[in-house]
DNA sequence: AAAATAGTGTTGTTTTTACAACAAAATGAG
DNA sequence: CTCATTTTGTTGTAAAAACAACACTATTTT
């Protein structure tokens, strides 16, 4: 099967072999698409009743206002879902688009039957529903985090805040961040020349170092 | 049994008769507590392996820095959970107080109990899962309609953003929140006192109306 | 009912951030 | 390599928020 070698590395396929892939893919009605850079993959809005698989590429998860102003909650890669919000059938439309970083390759899974496959003969039912539960418990993380972070009040704060969750994940104070400097900013909801000042105030103060997305958390206060 | 007159109308137990769900507490080795006002239920840091149930009485998701700081994450009543994320069996400890704001009864049930039973021949297992999915997908959309307001840059953005959602949740543009006003800033993270003139200012060009903890959204913009 | 506590609104001052406009540097496409 | 585009840093100004201090009101507690 043509995308095998890119499901059983995805959390969700994962310990199923080709056959039980494919049988998997059937029973959710999967299909693919591609997207260009900067295409929206899903738009706020949709009542779309699918969840989306990233095989390839990379998107941004944004929140977009009336005024134009982009604020990015999260970004999502390889092997990672969005819409799983939907699952709950309860959910009218998507709150938040999905763009493409780069060029993408989605797969599309109907969400209905992704949650109540239980009730099929499915064999490997049990397993989809335990990695879709610990995949939703990642993203409850990410959401946590993020909501520590944007709780902060100043620039300088939500920064620091930041960087200390970068340096932990990594286990090291020397780690590379997603974002360029725009793309933080958008990420911290904050101004991005301020931000710009605030950076490089960090840095003269001896706080932090940076090179275009590497940055070296110094002291941690 | 003593308490099944409660668990029966929380989501969880939702359609398990007395029986199950006396089979279940005894599975997740359930234990209750009770906590007085402003008692902290689960400290940030502590690495307990449970999970709590409310089932009396409400409480506060605080996030508090080094500054001593205060930060409202989310209010949980009866019948909502804390601590799924330890689900995961990965998390080492957690990032945020509980905190009761009124007297309370909790019941704690041990997290890897929890998720495993599936490999148990506890009979129930497919519906408390499909349940604390449910649960876990509630949990979810409530970070992200956080996120969307607290990436709002103004206090009078994260205002409005958050009457927005109010009203919409309660299909009515007058409703009641659950904060008074220092926990309303502490919720969006803003200064009380900047809070609070902007609230009247929104009063006085009728866009807002308020009474105590009453709201009326007249102008949703 | 009185006293203590918690909640709210107001003000002025200081600090911080947003905003806008620009210049320089880096990147990418042809 | 060159040109166009994107990214980044800088500055000054205006706006907003934080902070602190206080007065008043409402709510509990004793």
């Amino acid at each position: 099967m043509e995308y095998f070698s890119l499901l059983k590395s995805t959390k969700i396929f994962s310990d199923a072999n080709e056959f039980e892939c494919q049988a998997m893919m059937f029973c959710f009605k999967t299909r693919f698409k591609s997207f260009d850079k900067n295409e929206k993959i899903i738009t706020e809005g949709d009542s779309v009743s699918d969840v989306c698989l990233i095989l390839k590429g990379s998107a941004n998860i944004l929140n977009e206002d009336d005024l134009g102003n982009i604020s990015i909650i999260s970004r999502v890669g390889f092997g990672e879902v969005f819409g799983l919000e939907e699952l709950n059938n309860k959910m009218e439309c998507f709150k938040n688009n999905l763009v493409a970083k780069e060029k993408c390759l989605v797969m599309f899974m109907n969400a209905h039957r992704l949650m109540n496959m239980c009730e099929n003969k499915c064999k490997r039912h049990e397993l989809i529903i335990k990695n879709l539960m610990s995949m939703l418990l990642d993203n409850n993380k990410i959401l946590l985090e993020k909501l520590n972070i944007l709780s902060k009040k100043s620039t300088r704060e939500k920064l620091l805040a930041y960087f200390k969750l970068c340096a932990e994940k990594n286990d090291n104070t020397y780690f590379e961040i997603p974002f360029n400097k725009t793309e933080l900013a958008n990420y911290l909801s904050v101004d991005r020349s301020a931000m710009s000042t605030e950076l490089n105030k960090l840095k003269s103060e001896g706080i932090i170092d940076f090179d275009k997305k590497q940055y070296h958390l110094k002291k941690s206060q």
